[in-house]
RNA sequence: GGGCGCAUAGCUCAGUUGGUUAGAGCGCUUCUCUUACACAGAAGAGGUCAGGGGUUCGAGUCCCUUUGCGCCCACCA
């Protein structure tokens, strides 16, 4: 395709993937793009950055092209500025949510479950699973353009990550900090699992307390008849639980309760007979006052019952079905033998009263189902003293947290946190490098052992659970470079620069993550950790299945382009705020790509008929600030772009992306190819400017595609080649040193001018807009077409010099009759049958014969002088108080500067009327 | 019970060392198929920046407070 014939729209559909593959077969992901540098180069310094590894078992949601764009937009920015930088991707096995799906596949496809199929099938099918859908997510990944090093790919269980999983878990035990016993753990009846305390998520939803009698015990041995004897009133929500009661608790000081301290009280239907303890925690407001311990079933309870020495019963097997301990209600679902027994109580005269009650229920995370406190013997990672090295390291700024106030957060979750609950009762994970004997001792080991550590007994077996898969997530930053190995890698690249991520994983990923690294590696994971905001639906709602308003990113991928979506994810957000999206807004970026592509082309054409003219362009200068006879327009466009290049680094080091997206799309779309690009089509035409005008185009544009590279990678890419193509053989050299290259490996722009040299050809081209903004307010408000060029006589005051000077730029962009246009310093007398605009001390007469209505002419121009006097007063009010002594100098002579214009203005209406 | 966030144009949102006439996109009104682009161009309407108080020469921006939403953490049966 020749570059005349490039399409009037944007294509993306060919060209994302097209330039995509051109990167990865370019080798422009690796660290070092450059051939011919060294691969851990000392003297660059490397930029890495560590991401969330996405569940293999995921389809593309539109939360990843959020993070995949403000990672790659990390990445591309520092590549561009010279940083050997560093992405790697990866899956993470997520072993609760990939084993529900293989399993339900198994299900619906082949009609077995995993038990039938047995652990060592099941995981094999899991791996071919993997194999087959595993690279869905990650091809997905490369469609939004993510610019990492796929040569470095990882997967959580990886023989390499395998290792390191195993390494930090025996460095863990051996420092006495993981242990076994039985605890009260979480667990998921669904699963058949224990979970972590962060994945049970609580709901608020209606419940009923059930009240009833505990009979107190008589002391003539006799069995207490409820309607006569003592009693105390209990309340419960879960009345199943009494089976697992092993005290009634009361206040010490509650007179009610208190003659029953000490006696004995017998438990429903089963008839056993258990203590009634005085503890502080039972509050005398609430409830009946008095509160059943069931220990093995309550986390509460289980403290009391440590402190009182109670035993401990479960009541639940592993299904929640009603154990052996449960007599007549066993083998009976939990919420059966909830009923079962309330109905046995009712008959047994030993109910009170039931009411309905609101309050929070703990649900599993992944099923959804009711998680149930149970003692269970788990594994354990004695968490504190990794909380307080990984508290002190965000206190003292080693890891910087970004928006701040979540170090708050951070902070809070850390100070109270609780031992974490690694096993899983799963079999799609890393196993537990545990090892037991028939003797019952423990071997731990790196590698599989094939005897007893302690008694040498070969008869082992290996601990059936598997680890928590966060605890291998936990490990990302260091495990996919090598560690433990000393790699180059590692020692090159670690500790990684950025982590970025979602908000809402902060404690499930980031704090363990800042945990481990400091345990193991002895340094920070990283220095900074951006928090992205979630993405919502147009209107604000949060994206769930049930509320059928999922966004398939895909899908807007396909409308709009991936460019337009990545655009969309970046603009309009700020860090750590959730951020609505919808089609309509990732239309509206489409149209800039276009708009951008557009522009491209026209720069493009204007090379192109340049080098037919076989002109020669004179290109000393490497900068326009001195010199060469720049128009005003030259000057401004690239006066603008210096500021925009400063205004966008400042806000890239401030992590303030999405600013600075919003302040190049105006430049692009109000700058350069609203005004610019329309004024250099006049310039074009003259042999004067025609060469200055197309080296100011390409540079312009080069520096636009630059900056805007690290949010829309594809089009931007696309340009480059065609401009570079355009440019190769013309004498416009300058900005051809990296040609043939693409422009992912282009330098980040600097700027060139000296800083403040733009003002005065901004203030300059903005009274020009001024004018020319005004003449057509006018022409539309009379409708003079826009094909007809009209005459004028303008004043030009103090700016005569330069208004003669952009004499035809003006008459072009207002469509004024260069001919029959004359500006003049002053007028003696007022043209007749004119209409008058003032735009500062200029006065501008248009002789609209025919179509000039006195009396709106006045209305107009007293409007006008109102608005003027509505100014002065404000001005004159503002100089005359404090403000003039205390404000900043140059502030003050600012506003008395604007409040000369507006008199000026004031007084040559006041002339006019 | 603690902690955090949000409230700015009809809608969705920007506005980060406080600087004096508050911006964008979409939507709306009028005009234009002008040779980069109708995925466009030009002109325009539309806001007492939730309410109240304070600091300051100056507050959408900082402090206090009220109201209304939302989120996170937390062991009251």
């Amino acid at each position: 395709m020749t570059r005349q014939e490039l399409p009037k729209a944007y294509d993306f559909k060919s060209t994302e993937p097209r330039i995509y593959e051109m990167w990865e077969a370019g080798g422009y992901f690796q660290p070092h793009n450059d051939p011919n540098k060294p691969d851990f180069d000392p003297d660059v310094e490397p930029f890495v950055i560590a991401i969330p590894p996405p569940n293999v078992t995921g389809e593309l949601h539109i939360g990843h092209p959020m993070f995949i764009s403000v990672e790659d937009l990390m990445i591309r920015y520092h590549r561009m500025k010279g940083y050997a930088t560093l992405w790697i991707p990866g899956t993470d096995h997520a072993g609760i949510a990939t084993q529900l799906m293989v399993e339900r596949d198994l299900l619906r496809n082949e009609e077995v479950t995993r038990e039938e199929l047995g652990r060592e099938e099941f995981v094999k099918r899991t791996w071919e699973w993997k194999k087959k859908y595993g690279g869905l997510i990650t091809n997905q990944i490369r469609r939004l353009g993510a610019s990492c090093d796929w040569s470095r790919e990882r997967f959580t269980l990886d023989p390499g990550l395998s290792r390191a999983v195993r390494e930090a878990f025996v460095r863990l035990y051996e420092k006495g900090l993981i242990y076994r016993g039985p605890r009260l753990i979480n667990w998921s009846p669904g699963l058949k699992t224990a979970v972590s305390d962060l994945e049970v998520e609580y709901s608020e939803e209606e419940a009923t307390l059930y009240y009833f009698k505990y009979m107190v015990v008589r002391k003539d041995g006799q069995p207490p008849v409820p309607t006569e004897d003592e009693y105390i009133p209990v309340a419960t929500i879960r009345p199943e639980t009494i089976l697992g009661d092993t005290a009634v608790a009361v206040h010490p000081d509650d007179e009610r309760y208190r003659k029953y301290i000490g006696q004995k009280v017998i438990v429903p239907i089963l008839g056993r007979e258990i203590p009634v303890i005085a503890d502080d925690y039972v509050s005398m407001e609430f409830g009946t006052g008095a509160l059943k311990i069931t220990p093995g079933h309550d986390p509460n309870d289980y403290a009391i019952a440590q402190r009182h020495n109670l035993p401990i019963i479960s009541i639940l097997d592993t299904s929640a079905k009603i154990n052996e301990n449960g007599g007549p209600y066993m083998g009976q679902d939990r919420f059966d033998a909830r009923k079962n027994m309330w109905a046995d109580m009712k008959k047994a005269g030993l109910v009170i009263k039931t009411e309905p009650y609101r309050t929070t229920i703990p649900r599993s995370q992944r099923g959804g189902e009711i998680v149930e406190p149970m003692i269970s013997t788990q594994w354990f990672v004695t968490i504190e003293p990794l909380a307080k090295v990984a508290l002190e390291a965000v206190r003292d700024g080693r890891v910087r947290i970004v928006p701040e106030r979540f170090e708050k957060t951070y902070f809070n979750w850390l100070e109270n946190i609780k031992d974490w609950c690694i096993s899983r009762q799963l079999w799609w994970g890393h196993r537990i490098p545990v090892w037991y004997c028939p003797d019952g001792h423990m071997t731990v080991a790196r590698e599989d052992p094939t005897q007893c550590a302690t008694c040498g007994s070969t008869e082992i077996r290996q601990d059936e659970d598997v680890l928590d898969t966060w605890f291998s997530s936990g490990l990302w930053p260091f495990s996919t470079l090598g560690w433990p190995d000393e790699t180059p890698d590692y020692k090159y690249f670690y500790p990684t620069t950025y982590m970025e991520t979602g908000y809402d994983i902060l404690f499930f990923w980031v704090a363990r993550m800042i945990m481990m690294g400091l345990e193991f590696t002895g340094q920070v994971p990283f220095n900074t950790v951006y928090l992205h905001g979630l993405v919502r639906d147009e209107i604000g709602r949060k994206i769930s299945k049930t509320t059928g308003n999922v966004i398939d990113p895909l899908v807007l991928m396909d409308e709009y382009g991936t460019d337009a979506l990545r655009f969309t994810m970046l603009v309009g957000s700020t860090p750590g705020n959730d951020t609505n999206v919808g089609p309509k807004k990732v239309e509206a970026n489409r149209n800039f790509a276009n708009k951008l592509w557009n522009a491209g082309r026209f720069v493009i054409s204007a090379i192109d008929s340049l080098n037919k003219g076989s002109s020669t362009i004179d290109h000393g200068q490497s900068s326009i600030a001195h010199g060469r006879d720049w128009t005003l327009a030259d000057s401004w466009i690239w006066a603008k772009l210096q500021q925009l290049i400063r205004d966008v680094e400042r806000l890239f080091e401030n992590f303030q992306y999405g600013e600075a997206g919003r302040q190049i799309y105006e430049f692009v779309w109000n700058d350069f190819a609203d005004w610019y690009v329309e004024i250099a089509k006049e310039q074009l035409k003259h042999e004067k400017t025609k060469a200055q005008t197309a080296e100011t185009l390409a540079r312009v544009l080069d520096t636009s595609l630059r900056l805007l590279h690290p949010f829309t990678p594809f089009v931007t890419e696309e340009i480059w080649g065609h401009l570079r193509d355009a440019l190769y053989n013309t004498s416009l050299k300058e900005i051809t040193e990296d040609w043939p290259e693409a422009l992912i490996i282009a330098k980040w722009p600097e700027p060139r001018e000296p800083e403040g040299w733009e003002q005065a050809k901004i203030e300059d081209f903005t009274l020009l807009q001024d004018i020319v903004r005004s003449i057509r307010n006018l022409r539309a408000e009379k409708n003079v077409a826009p094909s007809r060029r009209i005459a004028a006589t303008i004043a030009g005051g103090l700016s005569l010099d330069l208004l003669r000077e952009q004499s035809r730029t003006m008459a072009l962009l207002a469509g004024l009759n260069e001919a029959e246009t004359s500006i003049t310093e002053s007028l003696n007398e007022k043209p007749k049958e004119a209409a008058a605009l003032v735009v500062g001390a200029i006065e501008i007469y248009l002789p609209l014969s025919g179509m000039i209505d006195l009396a709106e002419e006045r209305t107009r121009l007293e409007k006008d002088l109102r608005e003027a006097r509505s100014q002065i007063e404000r001005l004159e009010k503002l100089l005359a108080g404090d403000f003039a002594n205390k404000a900043p100098a140059a502030l003050v002579q600012k506003e008395r500067e604007k409040l000369e214009g507006y008199r000026k203005t004031a007084e040559k209406i006041e002339a006019q009327l």
